[in-house]
DNA sequence: TGCACAATGTACGAAATGGTACGTTCAGTC
DNA sequence: GACTGAACGTACCATTTCGTACATTGTGCA
């Protein structure tokens, strides 16, 4: 990603430019990321953005318009990032069992790692999804997870491990929902509970839970003896 | 709650008083509740909450000192209200299955029910939970919830219907993300996914899915054949 | 009835904040 | 090397926004 150092590149050794505006945008991009997610966007400030950047308020304006066009290039950028990590996930050589557990276990860990993400999409639903609704960028780009599962799952059910009548969209809907709340609402759940969610043994515990319920979901009933 | 309205109460049909400090108090909290949660911490405008209000900006500061306080006392009446409801929940005389399964329902639509609520959790957890952290009101309203939750699972235990080994807490956790999740990411799950979740048939669906799925996560294992 | 204090209205101040005008420098082209 | 447009810096403006000073009215009580 940060390819425009000027260290290998023949292009870039060759021009020795100063001006670098690739690189300016992407620092832009992500002090707006760390800012947005961190104080939402009413909460986070474009002088601040700008003094983190090594760029000035000027360059900000120059390359995104205005403060919610740069919130939504952020939230866009988030969302590129997570289908592009979910995209290395194989799961097609795998046991249905094994792919389902699997696809569990990375979610849940995946949104544990990145909290930026998951408090970008916390903000945008506080703003009813509208920035979201303006990009065809992330319709089109989630439009495939849904397919991943939803294959593993019918592969489940002809193999016979898996009861049928599921949906794949409310299949993915739970595993999100699970692995989601975990990192959305950890600072008020541990506070409440007094519990430390966040320590590793507890997330290992979570994790475990979270994808044994998932298994004990959709797995065949067995029968009674 | 709405009990100085002036109609029976002997107090209030001979005072007849123009200042009612009680309701002002009460009709700022209302609206602050509504634009807080609409806008979170930071987008909410004091001046526009004190418009919407039938009292003065002036007001607001003379009961709620700033707009952090007033945001505070917001997050707790909110809290209050919630456990409020909870309380009335009898679970005592019901067979633990039963039991648990009349808590996630109650769980799961008091939450649909109360997006308000939901928003101000989220908004809460967008400033790492440190307003929730300074109340104690709230960190001594959440005491009994789990024991309430554990009660129910004991007992099941007991019975024989529930699985040995699980942690009320995190029972409880399991609950709540089903439940919280549906109200706090329905924006953009259902653009994301073109699904109208919101919708009464879809939202009835997920409230049996979530009951469904908690169930067989803790009701024994049946035994193969 | 008048006093003390709570409750309320009005107007204003100071700082923060999104956004822009205007000028300058850089880099490729003829 | 002059020209052109992209890339960038500085200073500034208009508005918003939290909060307050000050004056006024209502209310219970001696």
């Amino acid at each position: 990603m940060t390819a425009t150092s000027a260290t290998t590149s023949p292009k870039e050794t060759r021009r020795r430019r100063k001006n670098d505006p690739e690189s300016v945008r992407a620092d832009i991009l992500a002090v707006a990321t760390r800012e947005f997610s961190e104080k939402g966007l009413s909460g986070a400030r474009i002088d601040e953005i700008a003094e983190k950047t090594r760029a000035s308020k000027r360059m900000i304006y120059y390359y995104f318009s205005d403060k919610e066009t740069l919130y939504l290039h952020t939230l866009e950028a988030a969302y590129q990032k997570v289908r592009l990590q979910e995209a290395e996930l194989d799961l097609d050589h795998l046991a249905p069992l094994d792919a389902l557990c699997r696809l569990v276990r990375f979610t849940f860990c995946h949104h544990a790692k990145n909290p930026d993400f998951i408090r970008l999409v916390m903000i945008e639903n506080i703003h009813h999804g509208r920035f979201l609704a303006q990009s065809e960028l992330i319709q089109s780009l989630n439009a495939g997870v849904i397919d991943v599962l939803g294959d593993v799952y019918l592969r489940g059910v002809a193999t016979g491990c898996f009861r049928e009548g599921l949906d794949p969209r409310e299949l993915h809907w739970l595993i999100s929902a699970l692995s989601f709340f975990n990192v959305s609402n950890q600072h008020t759940f541990a506070r409440i509970f007094d519990w430390q969610q966040a320590a590793p043994e507890n997330q290992q515990k979570l994790e475990d839970h979270v994808t044994d319920m998932v298994l004990r979901y959709v797995r065949v009933d067995r029968v009674a003896p």
